[in-house]
DNA sequence: CCGATACCGAACAATCTGTACAGTAATAGA
DNA sequence: TCTATTACTGTACAGATTGTTCGGTATCGG
């Protein structure tokens, strides 16, 4: 890709983001994007059909990249699906959200952080529902598949919502158990092992 | 109130829920509200600053009363806080919204539903909290109060919003009794009732 | 019946969007 | 290095939307 326009998109991109973190997504022009990314009008529409179809490709970008990346992680030598507490991807994904990676942190935490919780979302079902698939047994909840999938996928949002709002201080490890806690009754395996 | 205002206030209400069923929040222009209302330009602003406020003022009406009311509900008379599966608030809740009083249920399956799932769910914390502050006694899980509260809010909402999703025309019941497997385990007393 | 008040409807400036175009600068590849 | 291509600039533009103003009319409550 030409460097001119890896330049650009990045400047729109980091533009975006400092706005975001400002204030909400909504209230952000085009306009200002623009005089923030210091670029030209046309240069902004070359890139992006739309304010929309940016935020799209942020999220894609930010949430694709960390999701890929936490799938690619192996998938733990214990017998509990989600791997026991020292090494399960959800501390893993926390830890890595800690370092405020392309200030992903900023995002969830800003007052637009529905727009992004909700990519989050999405992209986090697809690696809770490998997981689940992969290491097969469920406990008989009786649950259906795609519902237990959701109301993990969920869970895991809120609680990472949960600790953006409240104590940033508290360590992963911490947070992983309160996760761990509110779920681990409907995974088979998972119930008490430490 | 004058009974003027009250007529132009439900006009605008039915046009914006009547648009909210069609198209995105953010599609539908204030003038498409007006026009759809039959009502003139400044007489849409005297009753709302803006479409911001509309959408804000349609919630409070909406969930504040639903909540209000299932708050009004006696707790129970079972050593359960949520009650048993029979009487609990949250199956007065699924059978309550399944008669889309207000079209509640069409903006719950809008394109915007996101928009009152969030109203829900923060009027939805308040029933929560109260009825585990009443009926006292949690599961000692170790998690914190705050963390719980949203949990079980956040849960049921999202049980709605699947419900919703899928099969519509699994009965109430049955999606209580989901969302009940999905938090019991949580909840004191309230571990295999039936 | 009458004063108060809500509505109408048209007009208004201000802002934002998305597009167009002609000129300039940077790039990749030979 | 040279050249064709591609990306960016800057301005200008039409169209749409917003929120306000104001004189006139209709409706309400007492």
């Amino acid at each position: 890709m030409d460097r001119r326009q890896r330049k650009t998109r990045d400047a729109i991109f980091a533009a975006f983001t400092e706005l975001l973190a400002r204030k909400p997504y909504h209230e952000i022009t085009v306009q200002e994007i623009i005089d923030t990314a210091d670029i030209g009008r046309a240069t902004f529409y070359a890139h992006f059909e739309t304010k929309d179809y940016l935020l799209k490709d942020l999220c894609e970008e930010l949430f694709g990249h960390i999701i890929d990346t936490a799938m690619g992680l192996p998938h733990g030598h214990t017998h509990c699906p989600f791997g026991s507490e020292e090494d399960s991807v959800f501390l893993h994904l926390l830890r890595h959200l800690r370092e405020n990676d392309r200030n992903i942190l900023s995002l969830l935490s800003s007052e637009s952080n529905e727009l992004f919780l909700r990519y989050f979302k999405t992209n986090l079902s697809r690696l809770v529902r490998i997981r689940l698939a992969d290491t097969g047994r469920l406990r008989p909840s009786g649950l259906p598949e795609e519902f237990l999938i959701n109301h993990i996928a969920v869970s895991f949002v809120e609680t990472v919502s949960w600790w953006l709002r409240h104590g940033k201080e508290d360590p992963p490890e911490r947070i992983a158990s309160y996760f761990e806690t509110a779920v681990s009754p409907l995974i088979a395996g998972d119930g008490k092992h430490a």
